[in-house]
Formats: structure tokens, sequence, C-alpha cells
RNA sequence: GGAGAGAUGGGUGAGUGGCUGAAACCACCGGUUUGCUAAACCGACGUACGGGUCAUUCUGUACCGGGGGUUCGAAUCCCCCUCUCUCCGCCA
């Protein structure tokens, strides 16, 4: 969400950024400037009143007190059109208020001048490609059916016991994933993050301060007997821990990490994109989550794509990272970098992160603030978070791209926490 | 699931109708004193929105879990909701 004063104070800069997002702002932007302009006259008005009231009620209690019941009784009766026109006053402020709120969370965020032009995924800027693309051999088989050939992953079982979509993960499917995650955490703990283990459910404030609420209400499991929402990410419990709180300037930036099972409902899914592992319901995904101060906040989203590049090359798998095209961005980003790692047998590229600067537009929902050290005044803070990462694919392109007639190989760093080399 | 208690500023916690945006203590911040640390003393110390100002400053309003009501006036009284804690039951 953008802060109200700042499209009030930029209602050009807003439409002309958003422009970049294919996001047409001009109407709602007016609308927004107009109405605060109403708004900001009723609580003038409103307050004096409001003002004038507080007056009398003070001068009512000196009166009674000195026994002057005439003249206090004369003063109420001063406070009946007052009253009557604060009530109003309120109403109006207030539906101008929900008003103004309704519109500013229909605009998305500005994206950042690094952004590239463009509308569709092919817009998308590479920066950085890395890695040989295996060739494999003859009979090479796609994850899925490696999966079944090993037993190591088992779709039909998931299907019975919950649904498409739920894997169940048996031997040494189940132990790469454990690895896969102990190794994730470490390293995140290496660059400075610090562990967390969030809770996997949360409530409505929760998932409002992230934004999945009430725009991507449909995406996110709910319990609806107690009102609480499986995660989509761990970003949301994570991010959250700081909703309504001001930090202090000396402690950003504020690093945390979190393994999490990642809960998605992924309506209208369909086709041969979601095969295997592509798209699940149920995942597994080491996040890392940054509260900034705005000066640097972009070197920091530099540190984070650096961080998992270091994962990806740590796996040995061949990787790209993409600068996310406007027309691609998601609503809430300004600024995103996407790894994709190449899947051999599907021969095609797979999204295993996305790293993104939010700047304040996360923060600005969250009121989630520092405290400036010169003014001491609270400032909305910036988020940054990326996947590093999500399982799925990762495991996909491991399977895939190292089938040998012997087995799957482990990649070295991965032996340790696996406990074994080769999936045969 | 049953019964009870409670929700006040960063924390503890006082406050049952006006002089309370809120005591006191602790923490944090600034200062004085002092070999250092510590201690003592003094001072400052919420947020949001609005108005005026180049700005420091000044000023109005709202906020004591959320919503509604009573009243000239509500942290305080009434109603509804949410959440938390304690005990019992169940249980990894």
């Amino acid at each position: 969400m953008l802060n109200l004063k700042f499209i009030q104070e930029n209602p050009e800069l807003v439409i002309t950024k958003l422009k970049k997002k294919y996001f047409d702002a001009s109407e709602i932007v007016s609308q927004i400037t107009g109405l605060s302009v109403r708004k900001n006259e009723i609580q003038a008005t409103a307050d004096q009143c409001k003002s004038e009231m507080n007056k009398i009620s003070k001068e009512v209690g000196l009166l009674i007190r000195e026994g002057k019941t005439e003249q206090a009784n004369a003063a109420k009766n001063r406070t009946a059109i007052l009253k009557d026109s604060i009530r109003q006053l309120d109403e109006d402020f207030d539906r101008i208020d929900q008003e103004i709120f309704n519109l500013q969370v229909l605009i998305p965020n500005l994206p950042s001048d690094l952004v590239p032009e463009g509308r569709t995924p092919e817009d998308n800027l590479v920066v950085k490609s890395y890695g040989e693309i295996p060739v494999l051999p003859e009979n090479s088989l796609p994850h899925w059916e490696l999966a079944k050939k090993y037993d190591i992953i088992d779709f039909e079982l998931g299907v019975k016991i919950t649904g498409a979509g739920f894997p169940v993960y048996k031997g040494k499917g189940a132990r790469i994933q454990r690895a896969l995650i102990s190794f994730f955490l470490d390293e995140a703990r290496a660059s400075g993050y610090l562990e967390i283990q969030p809770p996997l459910m949360v409530n409505e404030d929760s998932g409002f301060g992230t934004g999945q609420l009430p725009d991507k209400e449909g995406q996110m499991y709910h319990a609806t007997e107690d009102n609480l929402y499986l995660i989509p990410t761990a970003e949301v419990p994570v991010t959250n821990l700081y909703r309504d709180v001001i930090v202090e300037a000396k402690d950003l930036p504020i690093k945390n990490t979190a393994y999490s099972a990642c809960f998605r409902r992924e309506a209208g899914s369909y086709g041969k994109d979601v095969r295997g592992l592509n798209r699940l319901h149920q995942f597994d995904k080491v996040e890392i989550v940054q509260i900034a101060h705005p000066d640097n906040s972009y070197e920091l989203l530099d540190q984070m794509v650096a961080h998992v590049e270091g994962l990806v090359k740590k796996l040995e798998l061949p990787y790209r990272i993409l600068r996310l095209c406007g027309g691609d961005m998601s609503f809430t980003s300004a600024l995103t970098y996407d790894f994709e790692v190449f899947s051999a047998a599907q021969e095609k590229w797979l999204e295993v992160s996305s790293v993104s600067n939010f700047e304040s537009f996360q923060a600005n929902r969250l009121k989630l603030r520092y405290r400036d050290e010169a003014t001491k005044k609270p400032v909305i803070a910036h988020t940054l978070n990326g996947s590093a990462l999500a399982l799925p694919r990762i495991l996909a392109a491991l399977l895939e791209n190292n089938q040998t007639p012997d087995g799957i190989r482990i990649p070295k760093v991965l032996v340790p926490y696996c406990g074994f080399e080769m999936i045969d």
C-alpha cells in the first residue's frame, strides 16, 4: 500500500511510474486526491466542533462544582447542535476515509527505476546466466519418472491421503528434503540471518499485513472454524513479527530466516506445468527476510541475490538470474530478481527463487517503522524477502540433471547432510 | 469442552465520571558529579491525522484490546465481540 501523503504530494509521479507496470492509475489517483482534500476539510471542521465541545464540557464541570446549576444547564443546552454536527462530520469522515483506503489498496507498488520495460515474461532481463546445460543420456527421464523408479516420491499415495499436489516423500527422498532444509538454513545463518521457526497458521491481521488479504484470499487455505490461514510462505509470519513495531535505526538491517512448509491452493492451475514437483499445494521452503533502512535497501537486495546465487552454485545447478520487467512483476514489488534453474529432462527453466525489495509498500501496511536517528521521528521502513530456496523444483532439477545409469548423484555439498552419495 | 479472572504508554502497574494523554517504578535517551565501571541527582521520554511555519518551535483532534451505547463530559458506567491468563478435563 502506498502512503497516502506520498500519493497526495506526488500524483503525477505515481501515475507515470505505474505505466511501466501497465497500470493506469490516473483515475484512482485523482479520486484519492479529491477525497483527501474533502477529508481534510471535514477533519478541520470536526476538530473545531470537538474543541468547542470540550471547552463547554469543562465549563459545565466547573459551574456544577461551584453550584451554579442554572448556568450549567444553559451551557449543556448549547451542546445539542454541536453534538449533531460532530456526529454527522464523523460519519462523513469515516466514510471518506474508508473510500480512500479502498482505492489506496488498489494501487500497485511503484517499480524501481531499475525495472526493465516490458509486458510479458519474455521481456524479463537476463542479468546473468551460469553453468553448463547438461546433456543427458538417450533414455533419460523426467523427475516424476525418476521419483517412481527409485521410489523416493509417491504422488499417488499423496492423492489417496490428501489430494493432488501433496506428494509423499519416502526414504532417500525424505532424507534429501531434510538435507536441503538444513543446508539452506545453515547457509542463511552463515550469512547473518537469525533462524526463526514460525507458526504455520496466521490470523487475519497477519494476512492483511503482508498483503495476502483481502486481494489473494483464494490463494490461501482457510480454516474457517478458527478463522486461521495456512501460510503460503514463511514471509507472512516472519514479516508480521514486526507488524506495529517501531525499531531503532541502529538495529537495521534485521535479517531473519525461516524454514516452513508452504500451502497454496493454486486455484486455476492445470496442465503440463503442474506435473510432478513443478507446482504443489504443499511444499517446503527456506525464506530470508530483511527489514531495512531505506537508504541501503537496494544494497541489501543485491546481497540477498548474491546469497541465493551462492546456494544454486553450490548445488551445481545451471541457473540464470532475471530482473523482472514491469509487466511481469508482482503487485507489491518494487524490484524483483527471479532465479531459474535448468531442468534438463523437462528441458525448461524452473523458477526456484524470487527476491524482492518491497520498499515501504508492505511496511506501510504493517505499520513497521524505524526511529530516525536525527529527527527521532518514526519512518516507514523497507522490507525485502526472497526464497533461499524453495525445495520442489530444486529437487526436480537435481534429480533430472544428475541422473546416471548408476543412479542419481548427490551434489558434494549435500552429501554430509544426506548421508549418502547416490540415489539408487 | 467446563469454570473463573483480565486486557492501560517500551515493560511492570496505579487509576470507578471532569483538575488523567494518563501516577509511580523500571528501561531507553540527554546532562551533572565521579580514576573506569557502577551508583546518585537533574531533565526529556507515545502514536496518528489536521492547522500554522523555510525550519526549530507552536497548535487542534483522536486513541487506555475492538465496536456500539449512556452523559454536557467516559480509561472509568452499560451492551456486544475478540484475545490472553488461571484452574479442571483431554492430550503430543
